[in-house]
DNA sequence: GCATATAGCACTAAATCGGTACTATATCAA
DNA sequence: TTGATATAGTACCGATTTAGTGCTATATGC
């Protein structure tokens, strides 16, 4: 979100701040079967026909995964993806930042860290420019806190839509083959 | 999100989940310009010249925010708009819903209070489904803790970056005119 | 009755997204 | 060495969506 430091004379360049699109819900996709594979590596065609996402949408976004240091891919005819780190170590703001681009409520928190050396031009006239810091901070705490791994716990059990509320149930460890490399 | 449910034979209407654009930026800049004035109405040229907004979209956006009940909009000549609910009534989900649409984690969730006798038909498929909710019900009460008021709430004091993190001070009670009608 | 305000459309230009295609490179096996 | 198969990178196009504009109707106050 721009919160108002998106009106000054020079045109902005960011007009999404957050979104979650096709894309984003192809990539979870995509790394929950990863997530659920115990060894070795799986190809973009398998990945393809077992989530019935198109192969060639598919392959864009393992690449951008890939680009992100989300999962490992593997060239060669045994070739194929596995997750680059533990489930619970990915989480949905990493996601959405690899697919969507970065996620901004204030324009001001965006660049680098750094960033408080150049707030925006408006400022004076900006006057919820605080606040809006401290929603931008708790949104992306929130999507930080959301892994891969609760995508992937699955219940199995109550496939009705009964309230159980099973919230502090701790995630559980995924097996995880080593991370070489 | 889809999450798997978009696959089917049949095209999905809804693409985009979750999106937060400049017009919702504009909409909060309003809806905080509103929030802090303590009494009577603004009209959306005071409101476009005071927030730096373009006054044809901002007036665009003040007819969907009344159009939702967020504002309430009076006519002629001394008409303008204000706030149609206190501040802290007001939540960023539903400033989204009334500018971006309904938010979707998963579509399955979507429409209205039978949509779990509607499920997706790739439910078989698609195992993540059940989490996938649970994550949704997460995300919309993450939106709507975030409240117009917790916007609104200027420190004033501590204007440099340091981590005051005043995030258990309650919420102060805007004064709000009644709201007849 | 006139000025001014919101209400509700319908419309256009530009940006974005979903999806495709092509080339380069790495790995394995015959 | 050669060929098959896999990922890596990038450029491209059509369809959708978004930001922004314009017009007409209606309500209010002087």
């Amino acid at each position: 979100m721009l919160i108002g430091c998106g009106l000054s004379a020079v045109p902005v360049r960011v007009n999404k701040m957050l979104a979650l699109t096709k894309k984003t819900d192809y990539a979870l996709i995509a790394l929950s079967y990863l997530a659920k594979r115990v060894e070795g590596v799986m190809s973009a065609r398998e990945l393809a026909t077992a989530s019935r996402v198109p192969l060639p949408i598919l392959t864009n976004i393992l690449k951008a995964l890939a680009r992100a240091g989300m999962v490992v891919g593997e060239r060669g005819s045994a070739g194929g993806y596995c997750l680059a780190k533990p489930a619970e170590s990915i989480s949905l703001h990493e996601l959405i930042t690899a697919i969507e681009g970065p996620v901004h409520f204030v324009q001001c928190v965006s660049a680098g860290p750094d960033a408080h050396r150049n707030p925006c031009e408006l400022q004076s006239c900006c006057s919820i420019r605080q606040p809006a810091h401290r929603i931008h901070d708790r949104l992306k705490e929130f999507l930080e806190s959301v892994t891969l791994a609760e995508l992937v716990d699955d219940p199995t059990v109550s496939v009705g839509l009964h309230l159980v509320h099973r919230e502090p149930v701790p995630l559980r460890q995924t097996p995880v083959r080593e991370f070489v490399r």
